[in-house]
DNA sequence: CTGTTAGCGCGTTCAA
DNA sequence: TTGAACGCGCTAACAG
């Protein structure tokens, strides 16, 4: 049924040595007997069965990826990222989901694992004991994808998530405003969640600005919570004049939320956020937000991961990527105080 | 270095093919030796490698995804579907975008085949002849999924786009308008373009409309292109009353449009779309449209594809799923016609 | 430049 | 209930 290197090798009258030379690209074939093999594997419709390869070489060029959630805008666009890279060094991915779950993680890095993975991208909750040990169980090359262990020790691209949401809230505090609101994701999550969360608060401190437990809310990321939040922060006897949103479809739900009740934003309200999704220019007015190269992210990590599967030397085990302030259109500054 | 099932056997003091048996759940084992072989994996570390067991058994538990682009959220939402329930019969996919271009798709298509996968899932622009020929050339299942080939022979999984256009602009007509535009995919798109725009021009002529190529402008799917073919309609010395998108993104670039001019929806103008993405709610007006079930597309035709490598009889190779329309808000009848 | 020979790690008869 | 032996399709020395 199906033809091996064998029967091109019967065809084309030489040794499977030889054919699999030619498959390979090995240079010391003799250009004759090169055509006559190509001929053989035409003729025949031989295709190489690439899992035996891989047991032989001990090779399958193709690396895991766990991701929480493909669904999510902002890991595809990281996911797009990496397999663009993988595809243009001959890599194919395993793509997995795993929620965030940590159970669920270390489960799917172990069958990938098993698949003999070349190399491994991990994008995740936090970083656990529990993972580092998973990784351990292998000496395949692992890299961290928009997130990082605490100790540092295993090689990741990401940003610098505190530093952007500093810069956000900066932002709204450069344009004169003292009373702004946070809806942060959750703080157990140590990128999205904590990270801007304690940016936040830094930016305010350094304005001499104190914090209040009021102006802060945990969302869940999505455009619902970020409605939520700020139908809080509106009823509020003391409303924020600006709201900084963890994501830009939390920061849109502000928007929203905030037409509803017949206000504008920016001059009622200013709203700034951290993602620079497409969706922030789908919006009226034109969110303002810090960017986040998701591509890029994904891109990077996966071109670290071939230097390290190659096992070239790496001068930057650990890169971070720099975030950017796009002004657009929701942020102005607050009305005349009294 | 690596423990293979051999170091186990020696470890456990039995032969290999019992700790196969073993690993592979096979139940002609006595439980004590049962437990000795896990004490013996345990103590080892030993984990089953994969490639080897794919080149012994001829299967290696994993399909092939070829997919036109993961970072747009229909696909990622479908993609998501199909990970899920693959997760769930204890697959793995391995992803690869193709960007809807013939070269690529035959070329992913055949890697993915060399790579031994059990069934291959196909999401793509048009299945032409070569398609059917790389498909052909191995004897896995394949299924479509959001896609259909003209002559029906492959199972596949998808909705009927003609007829979910056809309901949305029925659902204008319905409401009292005469003048409808069409925000077109490109028409080579056999399924999200060419159906759709069937589609309208059934439900126009079964309406007694005449057909005017001036309310019909050719965008990309996307936000800026809903923008773009938005100003067209209302430079028209006669403009519509209504829009018909083919996809949300750029139902909410014609909305934008409108209110940029000044105009409201859906006082002015109504404007109807086909997908009912999550940025159909990140709006306003919420948008009316009718939904696709993108995530139960990937389920279903998983579900399909995992009946088909297992050889079950399948009854329905070819399922159409069911659309439905969802009210929202950006519908609603004309203006007083004069 | 080409062929021979071993494995790669495991599933699977077939006997025992 | 268990073990011995073979083979899956290919790569990788090693000879020649």
């Amino acid at each position: 049924m199906t033809v091996t290197i064998y029967d091109v090798a019967r065809e084309a009258g030489v040794s499977m040595a030889t054919v699999s030379r030619v498959v390979n690209n090995n240079p010391n074939v003799k250009p004759q007997t090169r055509k006559k093999v190509y001929e053989a594997i035409e003729r025949l419709g031989y295709r190489p069965n690439a899992v035996a390869r891989g047991l032989a070489s001990k090779k399958t060029t193709t690396v895991g990826v766990v991701i929480p959630d493909i669904a999510n805008v902002n890991f595809a666009e990281v996911a797009r990222g990496i397999e663009d890279i993988a595809n243009m060094y001959h890599y194919n991915i395993i793509l997995s989901n795993a929620d965030k779950r940590k159970d669920k993680e270390i489960r799917v890095i172990n069958t990938l694992l098993e698949k003999q993975v070349d190399g491994l991208l991990f994008m995740g909750g936090a970083v656990t004991e529990e993972h580092v040990q998973a990784f351990r169980t292998s000496n395949v090359p692992i890299v961290l994808c928009a997130t990082t262990d605490e100790q540092g020790t295993i090689p990741s691209v990401d940003i610098d998530h505190e530093a952007a949401a500093y810069d956000a809230v900066k932002q709204l505090i450069v344009q004169g405003h003292r009373s702004i609101a946070m809806i942060s994701g959750t703080l157990q999550d140590p990128s999205n969640g904590f990270a801007r969360y304690q940016g936040y608060k830094r930016a305010l401190a350094e304005a001499g600005i104190t914090y209040e437990e009021n102006f802060v809310r945990i969302g869940n990321y999505k455009y619902e919570s970020g409605i939520e939040a700020t139908k809080y922060f509106l009823e509020l006897e003391a409303r924020p004049t600006a709201i900084f949103a963890a994501t830009d479809e939390m920061a849109i739900g502000a928007i929203h939320c905030i037409q509803d009740y017949g206000l504008n934003v920016p001059a009622d309200i200013s709203v700034i956020s951290v993602d620079n999704s497409r969706i922030s220019s789908m919006v009226r007015p034109l969110l303002t937000t810090v960017a986040q190269p998701m591509y890029d992210i994904g891109a990077v990590s996966m071109r670290l991961l071939t230097k390290l599967m190659k096992k070239e030397t790496v001068e930057q085990a650990k890169v971070t990527l720099p975030h950017e302030l796009i002004t657009r259109a929701s942020v102005a500054a607050p009305k005349a105080s009294k």
